[in-house]
RNA sequence: GCUGGCGUGGUGAAAUCGGCAGACACGAUAGACUCAAAAUCUAUUGGGGGCAACUCCGUACCGGUUCAAUUCCGGUCGCCAGCACCA
């Protein structure tokens, strides 16, 4: 009678072998050459109350298996676990309960580490840090501080996302299209002092390194897009009767002839000096009402183009036309200059304008094939560009395709391209216009009005202005408060604490305030995987030898979510970093693997709302950790979603209860058959493959198929099942664990050799060829695995199905792929 | 709208230097064991037709290249994700 596979016994056994062990710490050791080290990191958690969910083991358990597998193979791994604590939810429960976030934040962390841990992963726990703790936020404002050195961190007052119900500045990710996360009301904008992290001197460089990175090709698009650079001209336009100028970016300077008005945005400095006192009331009610719409309003909703004459007019350089400024609220004014020169006949949206407002619509770009483009390519060749017959009817449509100039003097005739660089280089002779680069990318809003992150290290001094606190006076702790709520002023809680605000300049040491504002979420994930490397270190975030020993990351995954905010911030700081000489490379991450997600089991994302939570402690209560762990990577591809389904996991926890049943054999030191050894062999080779391209869900399967040809023998084989127990190992490591230790073993199986195979022993004497007439399927022949072309073709024409389906016509010709196939074509 | 990705059995999926479509698992059906159930084991399981040997169809849809297409090329439709008036 053979008894239950007991998982719950079993696990915990082995999870305190390995912490009392200290199993999985790992140590630079400078004999280890370079190629052998590896980094493998998970994107830290949050550690919010409701606990792990079924979706953070995925990503877990798939850089534990290779982490294993790597440190079977010789490899010193890396391979740390930390919590992301600061930020919003700890806050909002703390307003709610009126407990300190602190305290808060610690249970949630008892938590997860306890959930992370019976699910036995191999982490070096000793390097475990949490972002909220002083002595790793110490560093993150450090860095803040050498930013500020650097001239990359400036204050300024930026319009930022407003919950007027909560009272509170938002961060981006916590607007939902348009809406606030928390309670759902709409968000405003709301000009408050600011600081702000200069990332777009950082552009060029985060665009262009990206082609270097090892990531997935969608991850990379989406920074590329973000980032959005993109190549056109300056051009200052002058206004009629008035000294100042508006200047303008455009991407298509070749269309200057078509700008038949301007456009300025709302918020644009020129508004109120040019409007005329004509134009003043509507301008100024349109300014007005412009500042209170939301976000939502102003793009999603607003398909219908708004907008207001200022009553001034700007001059055209190109042909001297006296061309309208109006303003409206589709020009931002975060992007370029905040002004357009509006080309109806060739721009979507000032087409839209020009139509409802009945402004003038020029061509001046006639598609390649047309009777006008070719009229102005003949007038070109003539030497008269300037005599090309003027395009007068008013466009059918808007269209942005290249083609050539029309209506416009000296370029006619040009094809796009070349008007373009003609038009800028005419610009730029007048000193009017040059050709320049534009980013979408904008500077990083760093400051939040919140309690729950880390302090700004700065003072304001009513003599010397702001000044930075001295690298010795770090960490600037944050002071308890007995409220959390926020102000609605835009100012943080931490204002209200006069002790904490009242400090001595730095510099001077006459009165000064601190800085109230405290840091985002994204501040302390910008450097983590940077601390694991030296957790302890007083001195430095890191020491310089500990950075060169395991940088970069060699894998990095995690969900996609955090594509464009927490990837890119990151990049960013590793480039300052790498500027200052602290760290060996240019790019923190040289892979980068996003899992999908894990769906209910009615295939839609896993919500409270919709009551399709798994929860990950019920699963290793009922199944143990180990079925979960061989479940979730058996469902499907690392990288794409698939749904939960319980019943899978079960077939999981039968494989496992197969394997279990088997190691209760008798073993026998015997010869095994020769079919079960090159099965062996076989397996090896796939499940290596497998492993270390990350397939685990094949690799598990060609495990299954191991197991159930051995479960027909009578004998269980040592030389089958040790090599098997090794693979299985890094999988479902407490059961590995428990039958190496069943096999007579004294010492963990984490750092037992991976098996090898012999090729020879995988390749089968007898292959299965098959035989197509006229592409399909006929006939199939058992031959030796090295039979020749000719013999192949002689014994496929000689059967009688392939005769019969040749049917006495004529052969055209017959392909043979030696091991494969023989093709049969007739007339 | 733009960008990226994906469409294969009842379900999760496997197979792509083009060469037996559906490995492995779930579910289902039947049987063995049992007083019965659970567990376990055995068999069948893409669809249609045939008593059967067998045969036809089938990888979202339409077309192309090829002796041969899930795989390559062009188009259409659908789904998912991200961005969204970026001049």
């Amino acid at each position: 009678m053979s008894s239950k596979y007991p998982f719950e016994t079993i696990e915990p056994k082995w999870q305190r072998y390995w912490k009392d062990h200290k199993t999985f710490r790992a140590v630079e050791d400078p004999k280890v050459p370079v190629e052998r080290r590896a980094y493998i990191l998970d994107m830290f958690p949050y550690p919010s109350a409701q606990g792990l969910h079924v979706g953070h083991p995925e990503g877990y358990t798939a850089t534990d298996i290779y982490s294993r597998y790597l440190r079977m193979n010789g490899y010193n791994v890396l391979h740390p676990m930390g919590f992301d604590s600061f930020g919003l939810p700890a806050e909002n429960y703390a307003i709610k309960t009126g407990t300190h976030p602190k305290a808060t934040t610690e249970d949630n962390i008892d938590r997860f580490r306890k959930q992370i841990q019976s699910l036995g992963f191999s982490y070096d726990w000793d390097r475990e840090l949490s972002t909220c703790q002083a002595d790793y936020y110490q560093w993150t404002q450090w860095i803040f501080l050498q930013l500020f050195r650097r001239g990359l961190a400036y204050e300024a007052e930026a319009p930022i996302n407003w919950c007027p119900s909560c009272k509170t500045g938002l961060a981006n990710e916590e607007v939902k299209d348009g809406k606030c996360d928390r309670c759902g009301s709409e968000v405003t904008r709301k000009r408050i002092r600011q600081w702000i992290l200069k990332i777009t001197a950082y552009a060029d460089r985060l665009l262009s390194d990206l082609d270097g990175l090892e990531w997935p090709e969608s991850i990379k698009q989406m920074q590329r897009n973000w980032i959005g650079r993109s190549e056109g001209a300056n051009v200052r336009f002058k206004l009629d009767g008035r000294s100042e100028e508006i200047e303008i970016f455009t991407t298509r300077a070749d269309t200057l002839f078509g700008a038949t008005y301007m456009v300025l945005s709302p918020e644009h400095s020129l508004v109120e000096r040019i409007t005329t006192d004509a134009q003043k009331a509507s301008v100024m009610a349109y300014v007005e009402a412009a500042s209170k719409k939301s976000d939502l309003e102003r793009t999603d909703l607003a398909k219908d183009k708004t907008g207001v004459f200022t009553g001034a007019y700007a001059i055209n350089p190109v042909n001297g036309a006296k061309i309208p400024v109006w303003i409206s609220d589709y020009v931002l004014i975060s992007y370029g200059f905040g002004a357009i020169m509006a080309v109806p006949a060739h721009d979507e949206r000032d087409w839209e304008f020009a139509k409802k407002f009945g402004l003038p619509i020029v061509e001046v770009v006639a598609p390649s094939h047309s009777p006008e483009a070719k009229a102005a390519v003949e007038a070109r060749a003539d030497g008269k560009p300037e005599g090309a017959p003027p395009v007068l009817d008013t466009p059918a449509e808007c269209t942005h395709e290249d083609g050539v100039a029309v209506n416009s003097g000296a370029f006619n005739g040009l094809p796009t391209r070349d008007a373009m660089r003609e038009v800028v280089a005419m610009l730029a002779g007048k000193g009017i216009g040059e050709s320049t680069v534009n980013f979408k990318l904008r500077d990083w809003i760093f400051s939040r009005q919140r309690y729950w992150g880390e302090p700004i290290p700065l003072v304001h001094c009513p003599k010397c202005g702001i000044v930075p606190l001295e690298e010795k006076d770090l960490p600037l702790r944050l002071p308890d408060v007995k409220s959390y709520t926020p102000t609605g002023t835009g100012e943080s809680p931490l204002a209200a604490i006069e002790s904490w605000v009242n400090t001595t300049c730095p510099k001077c040491g006459g009165p000064a305030k601190r800085e109230t504002n405290t840091m985002p979420q994204w501040a302390g994930s910008s450097w983590y995987f940077l601390r694991y490397l030296d957790p302890k270190n007083g001195q430095a975030l890191a020491s310089k030898d500990k950075v060169d020993y395991w940088m970069p990351v060699n894998l990095y995954v995690g969900g996609a979510e955090h594509a464009v905010l927490h990837l890119l911030y990151a990049r960013f700081w590793h480039k300052v970093l790498f500027d200052m000489g602290l760290v060996n490379t240019n790019e923190p991450f040289q892979r980068l693997i996003n899992q999908g997600m894990i769906l209910g089991e009615n295939g839609v994302k896993m919500s409270k709302s919709l009551g399709n939570v798994i929860n990950p402690d019920d699963i290793v209560r009922e199944y143990g950790a180990d079925s979960m762990r061989v479940y979730e990577m058996f469902m499907g591809p690392l990288e794409v979603s698939k749904p939960w389904n319980t019943k899978g996991l079960v077939g999981m926890n039968r494989f496992l209860e197969r394997v279990w049943r088997l190691a209760e054999k008798p073993l026998d030191g015997g010869t095994p058959p020769d079919s079960l050894v090159k099965l062996l062999h076989k397996t090896i080779r796939k499940v290596t493959n497998d492993t270390a391209t990350l397939n685990f869900n094949t690799a598990i399967s060609q495990m299954m198929i191991f197991i159930n040809e051995i479960t027909g023998e009578e004998r269980l084989y040592r030389s089958l099942w040790e090599p098997f127990v090794l693979m299985l190992s890094p999988f479902a490591p407490h059961l590995g664990e428990e039958l190496w230790e069943k096999l007579g073993h004294g010492s963990s199986i984490a750092y037992q050799p991976w098996p090898k195979w012999d090729e020879a022993l995988c390749v089968d004497e007898e292959v299965t060829v098959v035989v197509q007439v006229n592409g399909k399927l006929r006939e199939k022949l058992q031959v030796a695995k090295d039979m020749g072309e000719e013999e192949l073709k002689a014994l496929a024409l000689s059967k009688p199905k392939v005769q019969e389906f040749i049917g006495g016509k004529d052969i055209a010709k017959v392909i043979v792929v030696p091991g494969k196939l023989v093709s049969v074509v007739t007339k």
